[in-house]
DNA sequence: CCCACTTTGTGCGTGCTTTCACAAGCGCGT
DNA sequence: ACGCGCTTGTGAAAGCACGCACAAAGTGGG
């Protein structure tokens, strides 16, 4: 037998617990917000909207934050996720495509929750470069490499149209830059070890229309419910 | 043994499956555009990023649509998933909240793929209220019910700051809304029935940093594998 | 007509996710 | 000090999802 080291919780966190784990540190800062000191797995999975199981299974994942009996204590829940997720360091976050999406991207202020740094903002139509949006100037697409070094630049947000977002990964990539956030609508072909997440509006439109047809089709009881909807 | 009714394809698709059947569409639409008649899984699959195993696992779920020793004609297959997806009757869509954000999805023009179709856009604030937003008149939130009769819509987009979206939500399904799209950064609490899908910037950036971190940390050989990256 | 080659459709093993159900642990009142 | 009630943390089971590997089925050439 291996002994195990000092450390609590073993490495590895499933990743549909990382994909949740924002959601409860969501709740639990509103939790704070309002002054709430602990809280029980029942009543933070409600506000989540999850089953509370599967939320003390989450938490136990990042090691026994909870006292049996009483819940968690929310301020102390709230940093040990915001570490887990590295939301303890500042991101350096730079946008590329400073169209309509990419300005609502640069003004959506506080982006969340701290953490984030919204370092630079790139275009390559030269009727953009030089405007001013929410206090940056907007730089051109061929300072990105540059940009990247100086400003350390570790998160890459794509807001490009569809054909120019392969090339801007393949820049960023080139530049050192290991996250990738598109909401371009193409699969971005990029190298082992670049994280690519994808925000896609008409793919998400059309999951909803699928389910909605299929509530109209199929009619009936329980049509909802085989069809996966939100139970609440 | 019961008989089979004549319909080739049985009830009940994956969910993972109809998430992913908007990308093969989309990757599909391309090839059609190139003038590609026929493809065979393997390309398909490179396309839309995906194993190629699963992509015909995915496709079977729709029904026998290839040709062994050829491959898929591309029309065809477009044609069943836009049929699967709903994509062959058109969806109107009211969007509320017209901030940087709401004004984005507005001005979002072709809507990913057809099918889709902006009725109407909402707001609160006086300010906004009468403007013209990519051509359409931005009206009252009050006036909600009467435009999702009036228009016959049934997908609701919320793009509104996270304070107000349990209302909207509430009127929107109030008003027979059974699909919404949400924006805002706030677990919506609906009924039963009722189709919510979420899509959330700050979430993805602290996934994103996630795994960032989670190969700054414990670095070396098959780190950014066991993170689980896009591999490609 | 038959054979070699190509590509689909799927049975099956594996691993991840969710959910149930309960033992273990903690606090409080007596 | 002790027992009662509450809540966490987790073993075990069930359900999904993924990907391999191959039989089935089609094409084209001789």
């Amino acid at each position: 037998m291996i002994s195990r080291p000092p450390r609590p919780r073993e490495r590895g966190i499933p990743e549909a617990t990382v994909a949740r784990l924002p959601v409860y540190l969501r709740a639990l800062q509103a939790l704070q917000d309002r002054g709430t000191a602990t809280i029980s797995s029942e009543d933070l999975a409600g506000a989540a909207g999850v089953n509370s199981a599967k939320l003390r299974k989450d938490l136990s994942h990042l090691g026994s934050y909870g006292t049996r009996g009483v819940g968690y204590e929310v301020e102390y829940l709230v940093y040990q996720i915001s570490r887990e997720l590295g939301l303890t360091q500042d991101w350096s976050v730079a946008i590329v495509g400073i169209g309509n999406l990419g300005r609502a991207l640069a003004n959506y202020g506080g982006f969340g929750t701290r953490g984030f740094r919204i370092a630079a903002l790139l275009d390559a139509d030269p009727e953009v470069v030089g405007r001013s949006v929410a206090s940056l100037d907007v730089r051109h697409i061929d300072n990105l490499e540059e940009v990247v070094r100086d400003k350390g630049v570790s998160i890459g947000v794509i807001a490009t149209p569809a054909g120019s977002a392969q090339g801007v990964a393949d820049r960023f990539v080139e530049a050192g830059v290991t996250s990738i956030l598109n909401f371009a609508p193409v699969v971005l072909n990029v190298p082992d070890g670049v994280d690519v997440r994808k925000v896609d509006l008409s793919i998400e439109l059309q999951i909803l229309a699928f389910h909605a047809q299929r509530r109209a089709d199929g009619d009936g009881p329980g049509a909802a419910e085989r069809a996966g909807l939100e139970v609440t």
